[in-house]
DNA sequence: ATAAAAAAGTGTTATAAAGTGCGTTAAAAG
DNA sequence: CTTTTAACGCACTTTATAACACTTTTTTAT
């Protein structure tokens, strides 16, 4: 599941995955997707439910009191919404109050909802222009060294 | 269960689950819950019952002559509260005084309730903000060299 | 030690807000 | 021209929470 898609957002809070993605989601049989935050971005991570059931389960062994393991069980198990989806109906998914304020899309009507193979992202429009547009980045919280138990994930 | 929720406490001591988490909680039949002082930060760990006999089974067995374990079993044995638990029901859960001086909840009219997969945390809500957004992490007082027998612990 | 008063805990109800399902229309694709 | 998709809007359902009443426990004063 891949692309580049521009999508209305109803109510500010409610959109649809466009319909090209239907048949990659039936045939992998998922009933739910789950919505977090991206730990670099202002941005917002999609995952199937058994991709999430990997992460989640991973993430969460691992030894809490490392701050940065710590940091990132927060940022990623703390903020996921997890929602039922029936891939044959209208492939609804709602985006809660503070993912919204999160990935700086309170207010918008419209989304960037990005295919990135086994997970999707979600950007505020502007945000997703200057990124791709704007030359070099800022270093982000997670540009520091990782603890080995986490080196080989892949969120 | 995961997710941020920032809900209403009410007379500052009784709080109720969301009640998105009300399937999981009848699915794994708990009837208890287990609230706790989170050993690295003000703030509390909510286990279900299940997850709590296992955790404190561990914890009580392990040597307390090192010193470290034995700060542990104080902080998180010396500190339960068990709740009865009815995920049929209003799903309301009292906080004692303790641990809302722990947490620093005592006057708060709302909390931060975070589903952390297996557990949940209770922050107060100021808190919580500033972990979150505050960049760099002070050295915590865990950070330090773990002894072996809970190094492979997630509490 | 007992009774009264205060505090803490439990349970119920009412209501506003949030979430969900689904029909309809407009736009796009074939 | 027909079919599919995207978006909008409405009606219904569920949820959260504040307010109230009542019970139990703890504290205080006599």
């Amino acid at each position: 599941m891949f692309g580049f898609n521009n999508i209305s957002i109803v109510k500010k809070s409610r959109f649809s995955f466009p319909a090209k993605y239907r048949d990659a989601f039936i045939n992998s049989n998922e009933n739910q997707i789950v919505i977090t935050k991206d730990p670099q971005y202002p941005a917002l991570k999609v995952y199937l439910g058994s991709e999430w059931d990997q992460i989640s389960t991973k993430l969460s062994s691992l030894q809490g009191l490392d701050p940065i393991v710590r940091n990132l069980q927060w940022t990623i198990l703390g903020n996921a919404s997890v929602c039922d989806f029936e891939p044959t109906g209208r492939m609804q998914v709602l985006i809660s109050a503070d993912l919204k304020k999160y990935a700086q899309i309170e207010e918008a009507n419209r989304i960037c909802l990005i295919g990135m193979g086994n997970k999707f992202e979600i950007w505020n429009q502007e945000n997703w222009e200057q990124r791709q547009t704007g030359g070099s980045l800022a270093t982000e919280i997670l540009d520091i060294v990782l603890p080995e138990s986490i080196k080989d994930m892949s969120f």
